[in-house]
DNA sequence: ATGAAAGCGCTAACAC
DNA sequence: GTGTTAGCGCTTTCAT
């Protein structure tokens, strides 16, 4: 067809063009059509004449390999699934653009599937995966197939590769690309901790959370290595939402003495804070300081604009995707990747007066 | 096989376990492979018996369709394309999960393409599209295959439903599913000058954009029925981003009379506007009133929360991806879809003094 | 209502 | 380095 993606392309007639096969271009360019293959796939095993020829009759017919068949015939797709629990959640957008490009660059198309908490949609797209329709794939969600979260119950055996993302997942034999939570959190009570805040509280994200894990046992150490004691008090029970940081506003308020610092493991729940705090007539960061964790993109716009940890979203989305091209290309890859972060200050936190 | 996502399922072994194939299920239920076929299409055509010994086959092997020989033979991938401008706009997470869980119920999985402004990525998704990878696509970025932007250039012929979802695509003859823009502006605008204002600034998008074109045409519309003159000194040039808003805000303050009203025709652009207005100690919406468009999620926590034009993003999403099905299974669909807006009053627009 | 058989377009094994 | 050929797993005539 030669229609395809041209401007001006010169089109004979109107009919709905059979699409052009890899025998039509053998022909025009008097080869075989597993000349035509090997021109394409295995160039330095033709010769260099013969590979013009089939170049030449490719640009020609406007020849694109029809994908069913090469998949049905060489047992690969190239195409990889992505699955997320959240798509609407814009955590996600700037990760999914990272592996999207790196995909694309490597010829691989990219299936997303948003789980939204459907057992059937997960059996579904288990099943597709089992079905050969992927050929590997990133999990960002913080459990294998068939497992529930916590990592109980078997994990589906899918036979192809598999990539974690963000939510590391313990007991999988597969790659883990995150950023270093314990790290990040440490480095954030610290900065709190330095600024001259003694009395730092901790929004944390729910119980079981693989995260939540990390960056509390991050809080402890940064509380630790400044010499603070750690204050069960001063630890707020969240789940990441803005709601919950509203209620973990309302939770600080009610109290008769108030810590000079939050530490919100969200920025979410730190805007949330932040909101209920003004609300009341304390004012953010002169009365309390308020930090949280992520870098979404309304941190920088939020009114006083967020001191938070930055998470290199692109760079994990581009690292997870490579990562799973070299596995899928036989090549060995790390077992775990931890990325940078960065704390950005900003102006919801300065020193207690 | 039958470890497909079930937990606790048993397992013989730990081989590869070849795939089980349409022959092994027939054998099993003791009919032929293009019983099973029909079975699974066209169950009306089978008889109850055999269609029950094949289901039951079906579960004792957890057998799936390989995709690729399915859609070889049948020429359909049951793949739709999805082609956006920037996947890392959170404008668009909303409404690709409206179109993937509509796809998904339907049997259709969903390929997102990222152009990313990048002319090789678009002929690559041109020729990907035209190779039959995907049955139908749905258009968000305002243009067909091949043409530029303002319909410039000879569209790619692809012969595959295609959709345009939110930025409408003028010429081409295909189903348009978007907003009412016009008339949301027109209410916005209205709704300013019945606070009591008459002094209404407007920040526009691209000039060329068919949004702006038609939010534009609102704005006047709203001023005409609202018997307020069109002052052209008013209106701000902007595109859509954040950064122009702030621009937007710089050039108010500039001026000697300023509107008491701004209509932003993004929350982006709102929000930027509203933060340089507040740093220069102009409040809002007590000094002037701020409006936006969209209602992304910041516009509810922004300070002041933002009064704004809600779009049904995931509405939206699931519109273009129910046509894009009807025009699939071959039903007629309407040429042109508008869904409601909403106008949301919050905090950022009053009376003025 | 069912089965036999052709064949979708490609790649890989084998022969030369 | 190149051609011939089998066959990936399915759906769909065409018979019966």
């Amino acid at each position: 067809m030669d229609e395809v993606g041209r401007t001006g392309a010169a089109q004979a007639d109107d009919a709905p063009a059979r699409a052009v096969r890899i025998q039509d271009v053998a022909r025009l360019a008097e080869v075989s059509t597993a000349t035509v293959s090997r021109a394409l796939a295995t160039p330095e095993r033709v010769s260099v004449e013969a590979r013009a020829r089939v170049l030449e009759a490719i640009a020609r017919t406007g020849y694109v390999p029809n994908p069913a068949a090469r998949s049905l015939r060489s047992q690969k797709t190239y195409m990889v699934l992505v699955v997320l629990p959240d798509l609407s959640n814009t955590f996600f957008s700037k990760i999914l653009r990272g592996i999207e490009e790196t995909l694309f660059e490597a010829g691989y198309g990219m299936i997303i599937s948003d789980l939204d908490g459907s057992p059937e949609k997960e059996a579904h797209f288990a099943a597709f995966t089992a079905a050969g329709r992927v050929d590997g794939a990133i999990l960002l969600n913080g459990h294998l197939f068939g497992q529930s979260r916590d990592g109980k119950g078997s994990a589906a055996k899918l036979n192809i590769p598999l990539v974690a993302l963000c939510e590391a997942i313990p007991d999988a034999d597969i790659p883990q690309i995150e950023i270093d939570n314990r790290a990040a959190a440490r480095r954030m009570t610290q900065h709190l901790a330095q600024l001259g805040h003694r009395s730092i509280a901790y929004v944390s994200g729910p119980a079981q959370n693989v995260l939540e894990r990390e960056r509390f046992r991050g809080y402890r150490d940064g509380l630790r290595a400044s010499a603070l004691p750690f204050d069960p008090d001063l630890v707020v029970s969240g789940d990441y939402t803005l709601e919950s940081g509203v209620r973990a506003g309302e939770d600080l308020l009610a109290r008769a003495k108030r810590p000079t610092a939050v530490f919100c493991t969200s920025d979410e729940m730190a805007i949330g804070l932040v909101r209920t705090l003004s609300s009341a007539g304390v004012r953010v960061p002169e009365d309390i300081s308020v930090a949280g964790f992520d870098d979404i993109e309304f941190a920088a716009v939020a009114q006083p604009a967020l001191t938070t940890i930055h998470q290199p979203r692109r760079e994990l989305g581009q690292t997870a995707a490579t990562v799973l091209i070299d596995l899928l290309q036989g090549r060995t890859t790390p077992k775990r990747i931890r990325l940078k972060t960065d704390l950005i200050t900003r102006n919801s936190v300065s020193s207690p007066r």
